[in-house]
DNA sequence: CATAATTATTAGATTAGTCTAAATTTTTAT
DNA sequence: ATAAAAATTTAGACTAATCTAATAATTATG
């Protein structure tokens, strides 16, 4: 007796989880169709709708938030999302930077049991390519706490373990200088006024700019 | 520069794929309906928008074909299909009569590298689990003649390497009876009244009725 | 070959998801 | 405090895919 939800409501869930992820508040109509890349009516539509079936709490005007089954069923969807990326990149071959679009595809694929084999056949990955926690089977999810390459003091040591934007352009830039997860890094200096750092990766300096050290997750060492 | 078709466009034409090998002539919109267990009307207007795409040829009440444009289309489906249902059998360990439900759902991902990606990783599967041929890259597909068991002579002996009917019952009944692909079997007798056969299978004898081996597609040795 | 039976098509609705434009509510800024 | 701006909702329409009921064409049969 499975919840059969269709691929847009299963998106506006993932989207909903997503964006109460970064604020805490409800998420407002307007975000949520930017997200979705859709019409502000439009999500208003299927707001209403998903709150007739009970996974998102709405007051007219104020926003939504996810009820807990409508968390549980977002929940899943990430996991099914991470677990196919990791797939894509450790079987098949795929660079981290080009599975985001099909894994957006693969996370819909309807089935009791293919993401708990597909799991056990990838070895119980506990984060996806870009460094993201992959929840287990139960749902439990471990949140790193985020801190951001942009605020490592100078002289520090830290490890890169996430990206927060994972677009194709960002990531091929990472590729481009060498940097990836794992990489060892220590912050030689900051420039005051365009917080611009320099960084010491591979035994080289190098100098990246605030953009790109404020989607760096990093774990201080 | 791809077609996009919808899901369903997609299924319609891996069904019209499916009835034209098996008749030759143009698949009926009757036919069709029972196959994608929906109305005659509504396989009407799905043919009209089809035609109106030229992925099939249709002339009012004189039932379907499939153009070249539709042929192509709808054995890239086939491929994809077939392929995951590799994946599901040799790589996640479900069994053959498990896999055809979520193959239907994977074999509408689209990419344009996936399942080449797929394929190299299987190491170029010929077969599916159910014997059916793989179509290559480019489409080529091989037709085995179709020689079922129930056709062969007493005293022969063949190997089974397909099934036909691939529903969940028959091949769990082949399960039971321990057939499986590349299964030796010498037809021992045939019955005259019920078309009823008696093989040697794994050194031991075995009645089957004909609704069985009429659904084995066998290679005569 | 005429009429019954079958098969196929059309007409008109329905549902999911979307859109534009208009109306309403909330927030922001004098 | 109130007007302007921004955000949100509503109303009405559209597309894809489906359905039922009515109509039309084909085929089978006596």
């Amino acid at each position: 007796m499975e919840i059969q939800l269709t691929q847009t409501e299963e998106n506006y869930l993932k989207s909903i989880y997503s964006l109460e992820l970064s604020s805490s508040k409800n998420v407002s109509t307007t975000l949520l169709a930017k997200k979705m890349k859709t019409k502000a009516s439009s999500v208003t539509d299927m707001i209403k709708k998903l709150a007739d079936k009970d996974f998102v709490d709405y007051k007219k005007y104020r926003g939504v938030s996810l009820t807990k089954g409508g968390n549980t069923i977002a929940v899943k969807i990430v996991r099914k999302h991470r677990l196919w990326e990791v797939f894509l990149v450790n079987k098949l071959e795929y660079s981290w930077d080009e599975v985001h679009e099909i894994a957006e595809q693969l996370e819909h694929i309807k089935s009791d049991t293919l993401i708990d084999k597909l799991e056990e056949f990838l070895e119980f990955p506990t984060h996806d390519p870009h460094g993201d926690p992959i929840p287990d089977k139960e749902g439990n999810i471990e949140h790193h706490k985020n801190i951001m390459l942009s605020s490592v003091k100078v002289e520090n040591s830290c490890k890169i373990i996430g990206v927060k934007d994972s677009s194709s352009e960002f990531l091929k830039y990472l590729d481009s200088k060498n940097i990836h997860l794992g990489s060892i890094v220590k912050v030689i200096s900051k420039e005051v006024f365009d917080n611009s750092i320099t960084i010491e990766i591979n035994k080289q300096l190098l100098s990246i700019s605030h953009q790109i050290s404020k989607n760096l997750f990093v774990k201080i060492l």
